[in-house]
DNA sequence: GTCTATACACAGATAGAC
DNA sequence: GTCTATCTGTGTATAGAC
């Protein structure tokens, strides 16, 4: 499955976390009508994204992310309580979001070379789709307050878990070879996010994501496969 | 070679980077006397390092650099105009020192695959040795300005373009199978970075240094070496 | 539901005593 | 060479008009 089908086939819309991220949060956001609260989330979540993309975290605050907005900074605040509840809406919403789609593609296949290849591709696509909320993880969200970093790194564990699993599992059908699972799953996470930390990079080499993914499991299965 | 004997062979310092800091910006550091100020200045670096690596760079004020040094802020601005410029100052210095050890590592071996080993394994042992810096760097250096973030991405290409070059060789040596090498060259450096970005990973792991290098060196080979 | 105006805290930076 | 005290700008957040 290559990116354009994955987008169609799981429905991928930043819509949806705006939509979601309102229907959870109803008690505090005190904009009351779904669309225009949904299409003012909306427009906040992405200047959010490019602000700190731009200028980094501490670039962004609430002039500019009235100015980027064309919000005022009393509107802004009908929509959360603080600058830390806001951004940990962001962080906890699509967290939700990815990891369902992500949960999805686990279960397709049974056959560990092909649920590996699934799972990396997966991955990245959901953050080339997402770039802008998976970079602002990477490299925001642990700055928030400590428990959204443990959220960082307990996601990271989790993915990381996955793939470990599928090398255990493929080894024993001897699919695989014996190397150290967790290392092994460990490099992968890191290849996984080079796409989506260094777009300027690839961008300018001129690689799509889907060549991308192709080496990346190249790589991953000349290292693994039981040679024959 | 192990990390133990790269850092002995190479005489690798953290003082060193103060003392060329204090010898190549003599005229904006107002405090004449060398150990006063390269002992500060160590102080000063070391703060840095300590508060954007726990709560970003967002943190790093110049109250907090003042509590986490024990120097006044009147003390601090003794050595440096302005708090960019301080950053820019941590930022040149270790690059130099960094690309110096860098380039002799290049020169020792003539075989691409002895010479992809050495370089490897430098690049991640140094960014053991200089791990604070290089994590500032990844993390950090792009908020400072314009420039500095322009100089992160030309040091990684200057360094991937090194990886590149030896897989180049390699082929035209059939030691290596002709995979797209400046893709290949791009997840080396996405493993290597792997090693100071996520400390918390292999702290937990129980995963050397060492170990990592080997690790990550056996999957290059295993994709790269033509099989015999 | 959105705006303007403003309170209040904290940042970077400097002056001048010691 | 280092300190304390302080200026000035900018940040978060709120009050209250429309």
């Amino acid at each position: 499955m290559n990116y354009l089908e994955f987008t169609k086939h799981y429905g991928l819309s930043n819509r949806d976390i705006a939509r979601e991220v309102f229907l959870n949060n109803r008690e505090s956001i005190r904009v009351k009508k779904e669309k225009t609260a949904v299409n003012n989330l909306e427009k906040i979540f992405n200047a959010v994204f490019r602000i700190t993309y731009k200028k980094g975290f501490q670039a962004l605050n609430m002039r500019a992310l009235s100015r980027e907005t064309g919000m005022s900074l009393g509107s802004l605040y009908a929509y959360f309580t603080d600058k830390e509840k806001l951004l940990e809406m962001i962080q906890g919403q699509g967290w939700l979001i990815i990891s369902k789609t992500f949960a999805e593609v686990v279960e397709i296949h049974e056959d560990p070379r092909k649920k590996l290849e699934a799972v990396v591709r997966a991955h990245i696509f959901l953050s080339e789709f997402f770039r802008p909320w998976f970079y602002f993880t990477f490299m925001e969200a642990r700055h928030i307050n400590p428990s959204e970093f443990a959220a960082v790194k307990s996601m990271e564990e989790y993915t990381q878990n996955i793939l470990t699993d599928i090398l255990i599992q493929g080894t024993k059908q001897n699919i695989f070879t014996p190397e150290n699972p967790e290392l092994t799953a460990s490099m992968i996470k890191a290849m996984q996010q080079e796409w989506y930390l260094k777009r300027w990079k690839y961008r300018k080499l001129n690689v799509s994501v889907d060549q991308f993914a192709d080496h990346l499991i190249a790589m991953v299965e000349a290292f693994c496969l039981v040679k024959v």
